[in-house]
RNA sequence: GCGCCCGUAGCUCAAUUGGAUAGAGCAACAGCCUUCUAAGCUGUGGGUUGAAGGUUCGAGUCCUUUCGGGCGCACCA
């Protein structure tokens, strides 16, 4: 397909060889108001100080000597304090539909991260209990990434990495033990710090009835182990089914225990001694992250000979590099805003390519129901599992709240809107453009036409407008990849759900003339392959009714 | 006290590596269904981008200070 960007470029350093202008970085960008233009650029004002002149007179001397093709380029003029604004012609815009016909959904894919070989790690919440909605929204982040990561040619690995070994997974033995005893008629307290939920009261009764007092007859620490165990691995099936029903694969669900059976903790240590960036202060052992970057040394291993939760995360960190990757993604909550510096500092002791260790620290989530906070309180019986989450509002609605804003920002979730079918819900607003279309081709009892269709016949503003709105899909989707945030596909679908609205109430497809019913349908069908791709890229279905 | 994040219309939010007159939706008001789904469309009003400096031809965006809000500050994970 044609490129304007790539043609202005070449246009553009033509006249200024021509002029004897310097060569400089020649940029394009969208101007905020539709109404400059589809593409502008700048280049007057880079020249404006080199060249002693005033921008304006510069872009107007470029812009005479600009020699285009009008296939691609329609018309362009000098405007503001020195702009070059270039319109698409009509057929470049009919040629973008044309070309998503004949590709289809993979009409905005790309190779431009072939080669890269991507782990992302995310969810990773210690199987103690249900996810919840942090959780969740770390999933839909997470599983989107990767769809966007996937379209621009990259392999990419999701990852979870399982809590199984430690402190906690003791305490979960003895919390399980507690309940498991007190079930059976022998009443034990719960360990301090230990779990309290309902949802382990639930599983020893179930234990229980189905295994009756072998764990009883144990020794108490081998009962404890095992049945810490059980509830490692019930916790990580029932997360697993819960991210699947979310639309949320993972390729490998990582144990922390695996790492142990290779004693790569201990190894990581080892290296960590050997480059010199350990020492040791009252009994603890410390690495100084400090001298790269961190504002604070860390304790790795404990006065009492344990290691912290930090130096599994190391060998853990190393593991994946050994693995082939050449960047790694991870996406945690709030709470963990300390570990780029630290995770990074160890990478650059252990001489690893910290910089391409990326970390998303995504923000709460605020649980509203009609506008009133919900209580992150399990006693209070309001919804904080994910699982339930999804069975009120639905995957779709889910999926496309949780990644409506920006990772950086906190998120505010009404479960209420997000059930409703009202105007005020844009999920429906995007579901509803492509059933309507949908609904064309079964009035029309047409079958969708295919790129053999001339697009000529579209020459209405809102048609242009349309097409303008499907090319952006490629750079929506780059964008998303390169700041790591798939939020722009939201954006994007929301304004192409109203354009496609507004074509819909000015533009009549069926009964028009046939040349232009057909690049009507057909202009429509592109539409909803665009739609469908963007929604599928947020692991949103795209419906044909509603 | 230290660290991270945020502050844009009444509300919820956009604004791509710094670009032109800061845009949508909701709410308010006025219109559009005998014609492809009104879960839609059209129009009106609404702003000192928390504040003050600085850099720049140009700042919502970058830097400094400051005010306000959220979260975190363990030899827990």
């Amino acid at each position: 397909m044609k490129e304007p960007i790539q043609h202005l470029h070449d246009s553009v350093l033509q006249a200024l060889k021509t002029l004897a202008l310097p060569e400089v970085d020649v940029r394009f960008e969208k101007p905020k108001d539709p109404s400059h233009g589809d593409i502008a650029t700048n280049v007057a004002f880079l020249l404006a100080k080199l060249a002693r002149k005033a921008p304006r007179d510069i872009a107007a001397l470029i812009s005479e000597k600009l020699s285009l093709d009008s296939t691609i380029i329609s018309s362009h003029s000098v405007a503001g304090a020195g702009f070059i604004n270039f319109v698409f012609a009509p057929a470049y815009l009919q040629e973008v539909g044309r070309w998503i016909l004949e590709k289809g959904a993979a009409y905005a894919d790309s190779q431009d991260l072939a080669g890269e070989r991507i782990l992302l790690e995310f969810v990773s919440a210690n199987p103690s209990g249900p996810l919840n909605v942090v959780s969740a929204r770390a999933a839909a982040v997470g599983d989107s990434l990767r769809r966007i990561f996937e379209a621009r040619g990259a392999h990419i690995d999701s990852e979870y990495y399982v809590n199984d070994s430690g402190n906690q997974v003791r305490l979960l033995g003895e919390s399980y033990r507690a309940r498991y005893e007190t079930e059976l008629g022998y009443p034990i307290d719960v360990p301090a710090g230990g779990y309290l939920g309902r949802y382990l009261d639930d599983l020893a009764i179930d234990t229980v009835s189905r295994e009756r007092s072998i764990y009883h007859e144990m020794s108490p620490d081998k009962a404890i182990e095992k049945l810490g165990q059980k509830a490692i691995e019930i916790y990580v099936q029932q997360h697993r089914t819960t991210l699947e029903k979310f639309r949320v694969p993972f390729s490998r669900w990582f144990r922390e225990s695996e790492l142990h059976d290779e004693n790569a903790s201990q190894a990581a240590l080892d290296r960590l001694e050997k480059a010199g960036a350990v020492y040791q202060e009252d009994g603890a052992t410390y690495l100084r992250t400090e001298d790269y970057g961190d504002n604070k040394n860390w304790v790795v291993k404990t006065s009492d000979g344990r290691w912290t939760y930090f130096l599994p995360d190391i060998a853990y960190h190393v593991n994946k590099f050994e693995r082939g990757y050449n960047r790694l993604i991870d996406i945690l909550g709030p709470d963990h805003h300390t570990f780029p510096l630290k995770m990074g500092a160890a990478m650059r002791i252990l001489k690893l390519p910290a910089d391409k260790l990326h970390v998303i620290i995504l923000q709460q989530v605020n649980l509203l129901r009609d506008g009133v906070t919900v209580k992150m309180s399990k006693r209070a019986g309001e919804i904080v599992e994910m699982k339930e989450l999804l069975d009120e509002v639905g995957v779709d609605a889910a999926r496309f709240f949780f990644v409506l804003r920006r990772t950086t920002t906190p998120l505010d979730f009404d479960i209420e809107l997000a059930k409703s079918h009202s105007e005020e819900n844009p999920v429906y607003y995007v579901q509803y453009a492509h059933a309507r279309i949908a609904s064309i081709f079964r009035k029309g009892q047409l079958e969708p036409p295919d790129a053999s269709v001339s697009l000529e016949p579209l020459k209405h503003t809102e048609e242009l407008n349309l097409l303008r709105r499907l090319r952006e899909l490629p750079e929506v989707i780059e964008e998303a990849g390169r700041v790591m945030d798939p939020h722009g596909l939201t954006t994007w679908l929301r304004e192409v759900a109203a354009q496609f609205h507004r074509f819909y109430h000015h533009c009549r497809v069926l009964g028009e003339q046939p040349d232009l019913q057909s690049a009507r349908l057909a202009l429509c069908r592109a539409t909803q392959i665009a739609l469908a791709r963007g929604l599928d890229l947020l692991g949103v279905s795209a419906s044909d009714t509603m």
